[in-house]
DNA sequence: CGGAATCCTGCCCGATACTG
DNA sequence: CAGTATCGGGCAGGATTCCG
């Protein structure tokens, strides 16, 4: 079967699409905000989103090596959706009085 | 860590929920819907869901006993997002080409 | 009808080490 | 800096059987 869980299921896809949502970022940068993520599977998931066209992969042959992720356009289009799941999840939080949730739009605060 | 991938990840989650999104349903009903979860896996997610407050378990005490599953005002919040999610969906597959994919909007056509 | 209880399996996720 | 390669553990997901 083949549904949205097979895109941005998983543990960090949805939190790597917020974290491009306003540019692009090179891999270091991009594991820098999410530390508990491994090299390997953020290596991993970077190539699922990047497959499934929702993530661009620019390589900058240089030394040191430089590889830039950003968004493609149906990638883009997929950010409001996260807004509004984001948002959802503030109301939840608030409705079930828990304050340790772990949201998109918590990055998008600082 | 506490993230809405706990609250609307796995499998059949978002499937049940928006099989809610117009009307309460019984557990026959919903499993006839999805014939393709098993009646345990199906009682685990239902049972998943009631935790967190998205699902209201209502029983009737009569022979044959009945079950009948509804959204909660919070689950109810979360069907405009799953709605967005849904129409993205749409977009994803034309732009990708493929027809076979499975989203709620599929089942409110009918 | 709507479960509960068990057991089992695949694969998601991660730890670790090595490289152009 | 941005990766690969290898090796597993654990848990989500599922098959089966029995029950009020």
């Amino acid at each position: 079967m083949f549904t949205a869980q097979s895109l941005i299921g998983g543990k960090w896809k949805v939190i790597i699409l917020w974290l491009l949502h306003d540019s692009a970022r090179r891999f270091s940068e991009i594991h820098r905000a999410i530390p508990d993520v491994t090299q390997s599977m953020l290596t991993n998931t970077l190539r699922d989103l990047e497959s499934d066209g929702l993530i661009h992969r620019e390589i900058y042959r240089q030394v040191p090596p430089k590889v830039e992720y950003s968004l493609t356009p149906i990638g883009q289009k997929l950010i409001p959706v996260l807004q509004m799941l984001g948002d959802w999840g503030i109301d939840y939080m608030e409705h079930i009085g828990r304050t340790d949730m772990v949201l998109p739009e918590a990055d998008a605060q600082h």
